[in-house]
DNA sequence: GGCAAGTTGAAAATGAATTTCATTTTCAAT
DNA sequence: ATTGAAAATGAAATTCATTTTCAACTTGCC
C-alpha cells in the first residue's frame, strides 16, 4: 500500500533524529517517566520512516532492531509520541489507527483512495484558515481538525473506467 | 450530550418521510431484496430523529415502537440505508460509528467538543471547491471528504478557563 | 396455498485497542 | 557500587464495537 508523501523534507537528518530525542525526553521527565532504551528504539525507528504506520507495522520494524520488544510496549509509546507532539493520529477511515510524525512538519491533509488505500499528501492553508474562521463564529476554541479527500487514484481510477461491470 | 443542528430545514414532512421510504423500497426491489416491517419501523424511527445516532442508541429508540427488533436488524438495516443514500457515516473520532440521515439535506461539516462531545453543524461551500480542486490536481476522482474540527465549545471552554491547574 | 429466497435476532466470533499483572529495569539517594 | 521505590515491560487476558452465523420465520412470486 503506497502512501506518497509530496513533502519538502526528504529524510530526517541525524540533527534533528537527536532534536526529537529531546523532546521526548524532556516529555518524560516533565511527566516522570522513565528513560529506556525501548523508548529510544521505538522513537528513532519511527522517525526513519515515511509512511503512516499502524501500531502493527510499526512493532514489525522495530522487532528488527530487538525481536524482544513487544507489542504493549510500541503502543504505550505511540501514544507517549502522541502526547508530546512527536506522533499523531491519522485515520483513514479503514478501521486502523496510522499515526505519522509530526515534528517539524508543514500542515498537510491527505487524499486517500479507498481502492487500493494508497495516499497522497497535500498542503491547504485555506482548511487552516477556516478552522480559525468557522471556531470564531461558532465561539468554539478549536484545537485541531481533520480534513481528508475520499476516492479513487489514477491508477484505481483507469481501472474502474476499462472494466465492464457498473 | 448535545448535538446542535444549525440546518435549514426543521424537521421532516410527512411526504418527505413517504419519498424516503420510497426511496428505500425502491432500492430494495433493485437489488432483489424484500420489503419488511421492521426496516419500514427502523428507517422511520430513524428519519424522526435529528441527531447523530450510533447504533445501539437507534436501536433504544425502535425498542420504544417495537421491543422485539434485534439489535442486529438495525445494524443491517443502517447499512442498507447508507446504500441507498439515505443516511450516512459521521465519524467523531471518539471510537463510536455515528449515522445522520443525508436525504435531501445541505452538504455540511461537524465542529465536535472534545470535552462533551457536543457537536454543531456548519455549512462551507469552499470544502466541496476544494476537493474537486485538490482532486483534480493530483488526477483522483474524489467521492467524498470528510472535514471536522475540534476544541472545547463555548461551555467547555470557560469551564476550562475558571479552573486553576494548567 | 406452496415454496424458494430472503430475513430475523440471539448468540457467537472477530479484531483492534486497552488493561492486567508478575517480572524486570531505571534512577535518585545513599 | 548498592539499594529500593517507582516505573516499565511484555505476554496474556479483557474490553467493546462491529460483524457473522445459523436455525426458525417471513415475504412475495407462481
Amino acid at each position: 500500500m503506497l502512501q506518497k508523501r509530496i513533502d519538502d523534507q526528504p529524510l530526517l537528518s541525524r540533527e534533528m533524529m537527536q532534536e526529537a530525542e529531546q523532546i521526548l525526553h524532556n516529555h518524560l521527565k516533565r511527566v516522570g517517566l522513565k528513560h529506556t532504551a525501548q523508548r529510544d528504539t521505538i522513537l528513532r525507528t519511527f522517525l526513519e520512516t515515511r509512511e503512516h504506520l499502524s501500531m502493527d507495522e510499526l512493532h514489525r520494524l522495530v522487532k528488527r532492531k530487538d525481536p524482544r520488544i513487544g507489542f504493549t510496549t510500541v503502543y504505550r509509546t505511540l501514544k507517549l509520541l502522541a502526547e508530546c507532539g512527536l506522533a499523531s493520529e491519522v485515520a483513514f477511515h479503514d478501521g486502523i489507527a496510522r499515526f505519522e510524525h509530526q515534528y517539524n512538519r508543514r500542515s498537510h491533509h491527505h487524499m486517500v483512495c479507498t481502492e487500493c488505500g494508497s495516499s497522497v499528501e497535500f498542503f491547504s492553508p485555506e482548511v487552516d484558515r477556516l478552522e480559525q474562521e468557522i471556531g470564531r463564529k461558532h465561539h468554539y476554541l478549536t484545537t485541531r481538525h481533520t480534513f481528508q479527500i475520499y476516492g479513487l487514484c489514477e491508477r484505481c481510477g483507469k481501472k474502474a473506467a476499462s472494466r465492464p461491470s457498473s
